[in-house]
RNA sequence: AGUCCCCUAGCUCAGUUGGUUAGAGCGCUACCUUGACACGGUAGAGGUCAGCGGUUCGAGUCCGCUGGGGACUACCA
């Protein structure tokens, strides 16, 4: 990697983000980095955004998915990929119709006071607004994406290649409309897909009434959680081999209020004999068992709740147009007063709700448009089970495939203004037309067609977004052709029904191809106690307060060091922790450019060979951790990328190299050509880890980059460091291991025999040949400088009564003034022996049981003995320190 | 009910195909304002890896059971 720097001025004594995170993000913008580069000769990667809701703010969950996809696009970019990260939005059907319905009841108004037209007028001036203010967002954040190619999902483009599937979906009679059992919202007043119905354990009343049987004494024990609906009951059921009800098989009863006689039906599927009286009552038209028990028994379907959840007329006189709920209190009324109401338990069950609003789901028949999902569902569950597509984390699959093999067809109409219409056209013959142009008369009588009101459920765009934004179905589109298929989606398990699912089945059936390769699904963000985030538990950590109190860089590093597919528990000391580790990163790069000189000059020039071993020791650590991360990325491992940066960077290059380098660059020791050299690595090695850090935190990466003053124009074009052979050194490794452990054995001593740093000691090395002991005579000035000692002697006498140990293979001795040692010393010491002597025994043991020697790898029984060997000797050294 | 996941230091977590002395961050203790950094440095305390049983020369890691927690899906009159 050959390179050149020109330092151009020193650091700013400390970090204050606030002063460069937004000029440098305007920089990148302007320099059009974001945009691909017209390269055929480079591979191509492309992501698409998981597009957010124009409803409002970004939360913490946005800030993680979108720290993720930028790790990754910046990861690639540098590694030379031409790389296409696409922005936008979604246009949210049910969410911002609320939201903008909301705004309205406050001024007094509704929808239904503006008309449909100009209520959309006011969405579009909401999104608006809204579209721009999550933009910001995202670059506060650093997101690297392609803004020229923003799209929204209600535009144009898209909303052709909306069109286009649906007409085509509804050609190849994959799309059907019929009057079927919906989930419907009574407070959103539109149908619902299963997956938007969130189930919520509740417990209610499970109560009996008694129906009685016509022309009889005898009466029929049913029990139901919902009473109002008996209002609508068209039979009563028993199970065909129940002997209690045998008799009554085909007999009326007479419903009770309505006074209705209906029919005595059996049923198998429906009756379960053992649960409360074996006897249910069907309401087909209010729920989903009921509905099918109707079919299968031909019964009529009488519908007694209305779409705005109020009794219809059908539910008798003394019902229209009461409350749902208010009726339910009224039918047990009356029925106790007939003396019609038996027993009445608690019942613990699971409710659905509407999970925009929360609103009880209610069950209705109702004229919808489907989308039968079936021959969808099965490519799409081969693209996963052959690998097409992976998972990650892979325990996902098990959830993908069981929802996959079970889903019902899908609701795709809603009954709202804001959202793509449905592109059907009704005449008054009854004829319907679905085309991709608006059809002048009905083809069919050529009578005046009227447009479907009905618009298309959110995620029918949304399954589009990967190859909608690209210019499909145009298929000559430019974007379509260089970067679809996309290579990874990275988005939070909770839409992986929603949308991972149906992108899935979509891009399959219309473009013959998966549409990424890689899905890589995040936990949920938590607090620090691992509960959910909610603003009544005010655990809520707003993304942007923490990017302006910390800076972009803390906040992205604290959410990847965390992102290992599971659940991230974040907290404000958490984010003070790595705010921290950016602050060392400052001070760091600080240091070494107070004592780089502005006229350095292509580093990869040294000869390696004339490297002393302290900076072929890190650049050895380099290159490890240059391999580690790159690897961990490839497989979505961000916490260990990240860990492996942040251990580098603070536990080696910092904690050591720096502290190591000072002697030299102080002048304290060497000549200047020693010092030339260690310049050099000192600027290398900080560079590439600038470099290895940029994706994480491109903010301060890059203010110190440039200052470094590299020749490409920004660190973020800059290629990213890839490992070299070149570069490992398992023998100096193994040397400067050392060095650092007989410097933290030495500090160990002293602070364990109660001296303070100010005392020094003479240390004694025995090394095993010659070319160990020039070694440690040339790194005698670091040890006397880290572990402040007087003087470094190699193979002298140990003098009586010195400190003795045993350090990576080498036995040190240290020289301690006559010092009182205390009861507390003795022990520990006595303990640290003790353990010793413990792992011994057992090492022995297993060293002559022939099953181990047998069956355990060489490899296990030479490192066995040869700890059995370390461990004899040490303990040979400590049992003289007395 | 089914599927999946989790239980490792005070807290939150990491521990790849079973193999040296089980790690990190935060917190805690003691000492240190040493020329980049007190958002710092040095040293240290702290773990019967939920429990029981099994496989194995060897189990935090594999298998079974029990207990506790969580997620998703389905359904319950």
């Amino acid at each position: 990697m050959p390179f050149l720097f020109a330092m151009k001025e020193e650091l700013e004594k400390r970090y204050e983000p606030e002063k460069f995170e937004s000029r440098l993000y305007e920089q990148w913008e302007a320099a059009g980095y974001f945009t691909p580069v017209d390269d055929p000769e480079r591979p191509k990667f492309s992501i698409v955004i998981p597009p957010p809701n124009v409803t409002g703010r970004l939360h913490i969950g946005h800030a993680l998915v979108n720290t993720l996809i930028d790790i990754v696009a910046r990861w690639k970019r540098m590694s030379g990929f031409n790389t296409l990260w696409v922005p936008g939005t979604d246009h949210a059907g049910i969410a911002t119709q609320m939201i903008v319905d909301r705004e309205l009841t406050r001024q007094g108004l509704s929808r239904f006071d503006l008309g449909r037209e100009k209520f959309v007028e006011k969405v579009w001036e909401w999104k608006e607004r809204h579209a721009t203010e999550i933009k910001d967002q995202l670059v506060r954040l650093g997101a690297s994406a392609d803004w020229t190619r923003e799209q929204f999902t209600l535009d144009p483009k898209l909303s052709r290649a909306v069109r286009y599937v649906f007409v085509k979906l509804y050609e190849d009679g994959l799309i059907y409309r019929d009057r079927a059992l919906v989930n419907w919202c009574p407070f959103c007043q539109t149908a619902i897909s299963d997956v938007e119905v969130e189930y919520e354990e509740r417990t209610d009343k499970l109560t009996q009434i008694h129906y009685p049987v016509a022309d009889s004494d005898r009466r029929l024990t049913v029990a139901t959680t919902r009473p109002e609906t008996m209002l609508g009951d068209t039979a009563v059921a028993v199970h065909p081999d129940d002997e209690r009800y045998q008799d009554l098989i085909g007999k009326k009863v007479l419903l009770p209020i309505a006074n209705r006689r209906i029919p005595v039906i059996a049923d198998a599927v429906l009756v379960d004999p053992a649960f409360g009286t074996g006897v249910v009552k069907v309401t087909p038209a209010h729920d989903r068992n009921d509905y099918e028990t109707g079919l299968r028994h031909d019964l009529p379907q009488l519908q007694v709740i209305g779409e705005d959840g109020k009794m219809t007329a059908a539910a008798g006189a003394d019902f229209a147009g009461l409350d749902r709920f208010e009726a339910r209190k009224k039918v047990l009324g009356l029925l106790e007063a007939q003396g019609l109401l038996g027993k009445i338990e608690d019942l613990t069950h699971n409710v659905g709700s509407h999970g925009k609003c929360g609103t009880t789901i209610e069950p209705m028949l109702s004229l919808q448009w489907f989308v039968k999902i079936e021959p969808l569902a099965k490519p799409a569950i081969e693209a996963v089970r052959s690998g097409t597509i992976t998972i990650t984390p892979q325990s996902w699959e098990a959830t993908y495939f069981n929802w996959m093999e079970n889903v019902h067809d899908w609701t795709i109409s809603r009954q709202l203004w804001w959202g793509h219409r449905i592109p059907a056209f009704h005449c008054p013959n009854g004829h319907t037309t679905v085309t991709m142009d608006d059809p002048a008369a009905c083809p069919e009588c050529s009578a005046p067609v009227t447009q479907e009101t009905d618009v298309l459920d959110t995620w029918f765009s949304s399954a589009l977004w990967p190859f909608s934004t690209l210019g499909w179905p145009d298929e000559n589109a430019a974007d379509l052709k260089t970067f679809y298929p996309t290579d990874a989606l990275i988005t939070g398990f909770d839409i992986l029904f929603f949308w991972v699912a149906r992108m899935i089945m979509m891009g399959l059936r219309f473009t013959g191809r998966a549409p990424f390769e890689q899905v890589f699904l995040n936990g949920l963000v938590r607090d620090e106690q691992g509960q959910k985030m909610s603003k009544t538990k005010g655990n809520v950590i707003d993304p942007l307060d923490v990017v302006n109190e910390v800076g972009a860089d803390a906040l992205r590093f604290t959410l990847a060091i965390n992102a290992s597919g599971r659940d991230i528990p974040l907290g404000r000391s958490r984010i003070q922790g790595y705010s921290a580790f950016v602050n060392k990163i400052w001070n760091a790069s600080r240091f070494a450019m107070m004592h780089l000189d502005t006229d350095l000059r292509d580093a990869s020039q040294i000869d390696r060979d004339e490297l002393r071993t302290v900076e072929r020791w890190i650049l050895s650590r380099l290159n490890t951790a240059t391999n580690e991360v790159n690897k961990s990325l490839s497989h979505w491992r961000y916490d260990e990328a990240a860990n492996t940066l942040y251990h580098f960077f603070w536990g080696e290059f910092c904690d050591w190299y720096i502290e190591m380098v000072k002697p030299v660059l102080l002048g304290r020791h060497g000549d200047e050509a020693a010092r030339e050299k260690a310049k050099r690595v000192l600027l290398e090695v900080l560079d590439r880890s600038l470099r290895l850090l940029h994706p994480f935190m491109p903010f301060v990466t890059e203010e110190i980059w440039l200052k470094l003053g590299g020749v490409e124009p920004s660190i973020m074009v800059a290629p990213y460091p890839i490992a070299e052979q070149i570069l490992e050194d398992p023998e100096a490794e193994r040397l400067m291991t050392a060095v650092k452990a007989m410097i933290t054995t030495v500090r160990n001593v002293r602070a364990e025999r109660g001296f303070t740093p100010k005392d020094r000691f003479r240390l004694t090395i025995q090394a095993q040949n010659g070319r160990e002991a020039n070694f440690f005579r040339d790194v005698a000035y670091l040890l006397i400088d880290l572990a402040r000692l007087t003087e470094v002697s190699l193979n002298g006498e140990v003098p009586a009564g010195a400190y003795q140990d045993l350090v990576e293979g080498f036995p040190i001795a240290i020289e301690l003034p006559e010092k009182v040692v205390t009861p507390e010393q003795l022990e520990r010491a006595r303990r640290d022996i003790e353990k010793s002597e413990k792992e011994l025994a057992a090492l022995d043991a297993k060293l002559v049981n022939e099953q181990f020697l047998k069956n355990a790898p060489a490899q296990v029984v030479q490192t066995a003995q040869a700890r059995q060997a370390e461990l004899r000797a040490r303990l040979g050294k400590l049992q003289q320190n007395q």
